[in-house]
DNA sequence: CTTGACGTTTACGTTAACGTAAACTTTTGC
DNA sequence: GCAAAAGTTTACGTTAACGTAAACGTCAAG
């Protein structure tokens, strides 16, 4: 089962160790993740069957992590992508919560140009520090 | 001792609770970082006292956490402004840090634009929800 | 037919980053 | 001058996110 297509025409499957593979992570965190409810493939007889779409939902999770986002914090954002969400309250809250997000994504992107910022000048200094040492030699 | 300032004319120093409040984080935090050799703010007699310097890396430690940094690796990037990094074998170890730091910010940026990107659709979903919902009344 | 690669569940261990509490001293407002 | 507020150290508790290990099933290859 090295590649998981059973026919081109149809959609590919993966097992647990090909997802592992793919994404640099053990099967003992997709189990995890499954746990947690943020997985549920298919099964055939005991063995897990992942689809395409519980590839991209584990995409999304390591996406999350990459933005040091909580599991339960990715998670939720997950769900926002589900069909409907029921009466006009559950809509305002799912609202709200984007929005929350939107507000901290927008803070992430000022630290990071501030820190690239830093690290240019950084550079700059280690740059600065090789050339005067050579002159010392 | 509501305001740190000493003197308008000299730096200005805090307590702890002072940075506590500031950056609405908890005073057992403040000493945390202290044992983690992140801090060392001058004392009188046993009282620490906080000055602008200590209260920049206080900073720096935080911006690390909203961008899912460890405390670890925020006290790598904090120790890139130090003076001088002794000779060059060490410069280039840094150098290399600093542009590994770099890419995974790369990466940062491209995970927020999709998720701001996703977010967007998640919120059009909701507000073509909210105006379907209001039709069924 | 057994060995090895892969799969499963169950359960205890580990690390980071603090929280919480106790027990005590020091500073400050009135 | 004394209670309340703020400071200190020491130490055990907690949560998230897995790691690690045991103990077992399954199936294709030699």
């Amino acid at each position: 089962m090295a590649e998981g297509a059973t026919a081109v025409t149809s959609k590919p499957t993966y097992s647990i160790s090909d997802l592992a593979r793919e994404f640099s992570i053990t099967t003992r965190a997709i189990r995890f993740y499954e746990d947690k409810g943020m997985l549920s493939p298919a099964r055939r007889g005991q063995t897990r069957v992942y689809r395409p779409e519980d590839r991209v939902r584990l995409k999304l999770i390591l996406r999350g992590k990459r933005l040091g986002l909580s599991l339960e914090e990715s998670a939720e954002i997950i769900n926002m992508y589900d069909p409907a969400h029921g009466n006009v309250e559950q809509i305002q809250r799912l609202l709200d919560s984007i929005r929350t997000k939107r507000a901290r994504l927008q803070e992430q992107l000022q630290d990071i140009h501030a820190l690239m910022a830093e690290l240019d000048e950084a550079e700059a200094r280690c740059l600065e520090n090789l050339s005067t040492e050579s002159l010392n030699k």
